[in-house]
DNA sequence: TTTAGCACTCATCTTTTAAGAGTGCTAACA
DNA sequence: TGTTAGCACTCTTAAAAGATGAGTGCTAAA
């Protein structure tokens, strides 16, 4: 019997796939005889609640109490995720939006993502994440030192895909501005073309026997040493905060702050990011979401890399009750765009 | 008569004083008998309400509704504001808030920017917005090039406070790398310590000299320009959104949205604010505002200049109903905080 | 000039009523 | 045996109807 075997004769999943197309496009309460209606599946109402009391009994759907129409839980979406998911390819339209975008001028690297996710949110009207990549693949180009006053420095960091980290380090006792100078000379010199990661590995004892000084390696190593890890920093750029008030899930103002207020909370967002990475596309849905704040929000995440190498991760967070086609589709298409800016960068 | 004179005799605007603290206090209408009870004026409800009357023929108060109680003017707050306001410095707790984070290590400059705005939202549970200085009288330090690919190339502009902007240009045809590099190094020699403006107007027509191709010269004079004005674009900080929801006038969701999505619109707030620029502090009370989006809002702003140059503005973005007392004298506090900032980091 | 008293107005809260959507169950039907 | 019509019942939501109470404005007395 197939039913035993998959759980879910075939009627039952067109029942459930219908059930949540419309609860995902009306955000109410779907019951059996609006979905006959609009649905044609041939069969009259009471059949389809007697299939919905059988979903409900296997938890695909739930019943917020007698006498509303039913919602699908966690379940029900995962099955839909994993199964019946309609293809709902990235629209022209929004291509072209997307498209029209990339190929206008960038001015500065984070534009691209500062605007990925803008773009994101704008098309999905949720809330978007995006990682920026960790620069340890990044070739090393140079390192520059400002002097700012007496006791600090700013060290500007470049990489060959023109990724600029700068940042205000404070000079360790007894140095000298020039000494630093002179080992930035140094490191240019010898380092230029590794990689960020090689040089924290291997490169920096090398040219260890350049410097004579002892004293002032030791001191210059660990300054050179923070500015290079400025480098490994992820940034998080977040998206379409106020895009998710058009969600009727977030009418509620205190709904709206709580999640703002979890968003804000950028190291908090930036581990679940990277719990949630995968190969392509991960969706996690409702109850899956182990931190507590996001019981009953989904999250769609999509890894991107280069060379085998990841790159950093893009999502999409909004409620549970969410166009996962058309999300997935779309984090599939920008990752691609990401990628290629990337590749195209990094020449 | 002195009441002919003033408008409002003594009493009057004791009892405007002491409707606005409630107002701003409570966010209710308040009511001559709650007003007798709670402020010790020495006169009964009746009294109270004759007074309130005459303060609503005069434009004052207003009346949402016959019964129900009164409510400030935008002229009620400006005589609120410009005469009757108690003061109410900086506490303690808030001092050493602010001090904290103002002594602990800065790494990049906007960090500053970005945390005024922080600090200033968290205490008044207000939308803050901080416009960065332009780097017109910054002290040019050094212009770099770094090749992107074969069209492109990444600059670099340091000034001397620490400054950095980066930017990615587009090469004019037939020009090469090269040209630019050699371009930067007599740049680099020849401006170092003008200010930007400066070397807009004189400096740059000085070292025309120094370059022999004429072709080169103007093709390079283009894309430096281009270089040197993205030092002079200001940045806008924004902060508080999510606090801003703390008050009952924004626990309406479409109210938020739509503050939001102008409060998205850049260039618009950057002009609101650069209008706003006063000597000191300068307060707009609803219907003041030009910006029909803000007719029920007021802004408080502040500008910080160095040697008598204007830097940039600090401001405090909420309902009318606002603590402007404690605005007042933050901004104020954060002001000279921001300025001292500056003026280390110009040393 | 101040105040007490009183009628009147509204917003708001609560209760009531009505309507409507939806369920679950039973019994009939193919 | 699966499907369907019918029907009683539940529960939400919207609208209507009172009830409450804060607040006003006016009048007349102190």
């Amino acid at each position: 019997m197939p039913e035993k075997l998959y759980e879910l004769d075939e009627r039952k999943q067109r029942v459930l796939k219908a059930v949540i197309d419309d609860y995902i496009e009306s955000a109410e309460p779907v019951g059996s005889r609006a979905l006959a209606r609009k649905h044609d599946l041939g069969v009259s109402p009471a059949t389809i609640r007697n299939e919905m009391a059988d979903l409900e009994m296997l938890g695909y759907l739930q019943h917020l109490h007698t006498s509303s129409g039913r919602v699908p839980s966690s379940k029900g979406y995962r099955f839909y995720v994993d199964g019946l998911i309609p293809p709902k390819p990235v629209s022209d339209e929004e291509k072209a939006l997307i498209d029209r975008w990339y190929k206008s001028r960038v001015q500065r690297i984070d534009q691209v993502f500062e605007e990925t996710a803008r773009l994101i949110s704008a098309i999905t009207k949720n809330v978007s994440l995006v990682l920026a990549p960790q620069m340890t693949q990044a070739q090393f180009r140079c390192l520059q030192f400002l002097p700012l006053d007496a006791r600090r420095v700013i060290t500007v960091l470049m990489t060959d895909a023109g990724f600029i980290e700068n940042k205000i380090l404070e000079m360790p006792d007894g140095a000298e501005f020039e000494d630093f100078q002179r080992m930035a000379a140094v490191i240019n010199e010898n380092l230029a073309g590794h990689t960020l990661k090689s040089i924290e590995h291997h490169a920096l004892a090398q040219i260890r026997d350049e410097i004579r000084d002892e004293g002032l390696y030791d001191s210059a190593l660990s300054i050179i040493q923070r500015a290079l890890d400025s480098g490994k920093q992820e940034r998080l750029y977040l998206g379409g905060t106020t895009k998710m008030l058009e969600q009727p899930e977030y009418h509620d103002v205190e709904k709206v702050k709580h999640m703002l207020m979890t968003l804000e909370e950028e190291e908090l967002m930036k581990d679940i990011l990277r719990a949630h990475i995968g190969d392509g596309l991960e969706v996690t849905i409702g109850q899956e979401n182990e931190d507590s704040h996001f019981k009953d929000s989904s999250i769609i995440t999509a890894t991107y890399h280069l060379d085998g190498e990841l790159l950093g991760t893009i999502a999409v967070l909004g409620p549970t009750r969410m166009e996962y086609a058309k999300a997935m589709s779309l984090l599939e298409y920008m990752n691609n765009n990401l990628t290629n800016v990337i590749k195209r960068f990094h020449w």
